[in-house]
DNA sequence: AGCTCAACCTGGCTGC
DNA sequence: TGCAGCCAGGTTGAGC
């Protein structure tokens, strides 16, 4: 369930068990994810230290010796911390072993990633994956201040749906299918609303609601970290309640009227037709 | 440059 | 019960 809350909530379960650790030994089960996983990494990564964890977008960052470990949990992927004397369970495709204690990337479809980046290629930003990315929806530049200008900036002229560009990730970072429908539905916006054509003020909504409801959701998967390190069940996210996602025909918890699903770049999309505006 | 859409892959649910 | 068809949290890259 990977969008920025889950992997900021990942990011928080596991960077205390491996900061200040070496890599053991590294097994990959299957490698075929949305890039081959890099073939040395088996040779390369043991006896180099984990120096910090940290996050762009949807991108774990691990900071080794040589370079950085990119991980990307694509649509299904999981990274927990377990006993290494864990069996390894189907769809189990990468484990990194410190010791007792094993990183797993769980992903059944695959989408998910694992790639290096050596420091003698540069500053990890200027990754190809990583440069194009907007900014982070808690950084400065998208402070209360300064969100509503990156967003109007950034959706000057162009035509495409308001949902489909605050999801395609180009002006701000992390906001995925089910918190897009959520975020437009606290800021009162209507998802097919060509982008370019949002006021000044509902960008500033829209800056706030993205903030506002990404933050709710991490404080969500937050509660429930202590349970990370179990070998068994979920990495501990549990799902915000969502006014609009996944509630088609459902009353809206405002209004009362039911909740549209509609499809935009292939997506679901869900809004409310009576709060939502054009 | 921006827009649309196919593609990557697997499991789970719906409906006949 | 069995099975075909559809849907799912993401993102790139091709074609226009």
């Amino acid at each position: 369930m990977p969008e920025l809350p889950e992997v900021e909530v990942t990011r928080l379960g596991i960077a205390p068990h491996l900061e200040g650790q070496k890599v053991s030994a590294v097994k990959v089960v299957d490698g075929r994810l949305r890039w081959p996983v890099p073939r040395n990494l088996p040779r390369m990564l043991p006896g180099q230290k984990v120096h910090s964890i940290t996050r762009r977008g949807k991108y774990l960052l691990l900071q080794m010796d040589t370079g950085y470990l990119l991980i990307h949990l694509g649509m299904t992927g999981t990274l927990r911390i377990l006993p290494s004397t864990d069996s390894l369970k189907p769809h189990d495709r990468v484990t990194f072993e410190f010791g007792k204690l094993s990183l797993r990337l769980h992903d059944p479809r695959k989408f998910g990633a694992v790639l290096w980046h050596a420091n003698k290629k540069g500053p990890v930003e200027k990754n190809t994956l990583l440069q194009k990315l907007g900014v982070e929806p808690f950084s400065p530049e998208f402070s209360a201040q300064l969100g509503a200008d990156v967003l109007y900036k950034a959706s000057r002229k162009r035509s495409v749906a308001v949902k489909q560009f605050l999801l395609a990730g180009q002006a701000v970072v992390g906001v995925g299918n089910i918190y897009c429908s959520e975020s437009l539905f606290e800021a009162g916006i209507h998802p097919t609303k060509a982008a370019g054509k949002l006021s000044k003020p509902q960008c500033a909504r829209l800056a706030n609601a993205v903030r506002l409801i990404l933050k709710k959701a991490i404080a969500a998967g937050g509660s429930s970290l202590k349970d990370f390190v179990n070998s068994e069940g979920d990495p501990g996210y549990f799902m915000v309640q969502t006014k609009v996602y996944d509630r088609k025909g459902l009353p809206c918890k405002v209004c009362k009227a039911p909740i549209v699903q509609i499809v935009q770049g292939q997506r679901s999309t869900y809004f409310c037709p009576q709060c939502q505006k054009r």
